[in-house]
DNA sequence: ATTTACATTAAAACAATTCTAAACTGTTGA
DNA sequence: TCAACAGTTTAGAATTGTTTTAATGTAAAT
């Protein structure tokens, strides 16, 4: 099954028509074999530079967000200027480093994980999501 | 000694002169007992309503930029369009509400305490925040 | 092929935040 | 006392990220 097809199926399961702008959208965030994080910013500027495709920005916000409400994408709680998605939507935590920026995985190995004994009544748990800023020690507080 | 005096305290700590705007915008933040989370809008509704008096959005950024920085305020990490603050500067977690977009503190009992084996080199870890985003059962995924 | 519903786009609107420049205030020291 | 200065306040403008709009274009179903 080619690539194509697949993110097809993507597109469609999200409730979207496989359009050659969306397609490009998802050669760049499904292709890599190594999930990342990304702004809408950083991807707008990868398509245009690597695929030489100008999409517009209201198509690429729309895409991305239909992909987050379906799971296929998500969006990472940064108190922050932008918005940060990854592409790893599996169960994880992040470090996040403040002199750059730059939002970086937590390797499972590396934090226990959290265990919540009480819940607010009626409500259920959506997410738990653990945020670990960094900076180099000399750095002045954020 | 009287509130005043422990305004202006806080203040020149954070390397501002105690001027009356920033007097009042203390009132507000220090002199409730209970420890609360704010925007910067709720702030200046505050200040513009129960306490009549008006200060400009520069102002009231600035001073609350002043605080956090000194470690007066912390602000809590929630993807979202606008930046929330919490009065309470201990180590606590919170819950999201994405039903009301209301933040709840999680008290200490109800969560373990988050153990992170392994940092990134070179990095020192400025905090750790958990986040809990909850909802009614029924409602779709945000 | 034609129709219809959905898409794309540039541009405008919008909301949160930051910047700017001018007017103001409080201190200091001649 | 009061001129000079450093720091403040303010309204409004600028900036940034995001969403909406309205016109035009395209995919898919008949």
């Amino acid at each position: 099954m080619s690539n194509i097809n697949i993110y097809t199926e993507k597109l469609r399961e999200s409730g979207l028509r496989p359009t050659r702008q969306r397609l490009k959208i998802c050669e760049v965030l499904f292709s890599p074999e190594k999930t990342f994080h990304f702004t809408i910013n950083d991807l707008t500027k990868i398509i245009e530079d690597k695929l030489s495709e100008k999409i517009s920005l209201a198509t690429v916000y729309n895409t991305i967000h239909a992909f987050k409400k379906k799971g296929y994408l998500k969006e990472i709680s940064i108190n922050s200027d932008k918005s940060y998605f990854d592409t790893n939507v599996t169960e994880h935590h992040h470090f996040f480093d403040e002199d750059t920026n730059e939002l970086i995985d937590c390797n499972n190995d590396d934090i226990d994980s959290v265990n919540i004994k009480k819940n607010i009544t009626g409500k259920k748990i959506k997410s738990v999501e653990v945020l670990i800023k960094v900076a180099s020690d000399n750095q002045n507080q954020k």
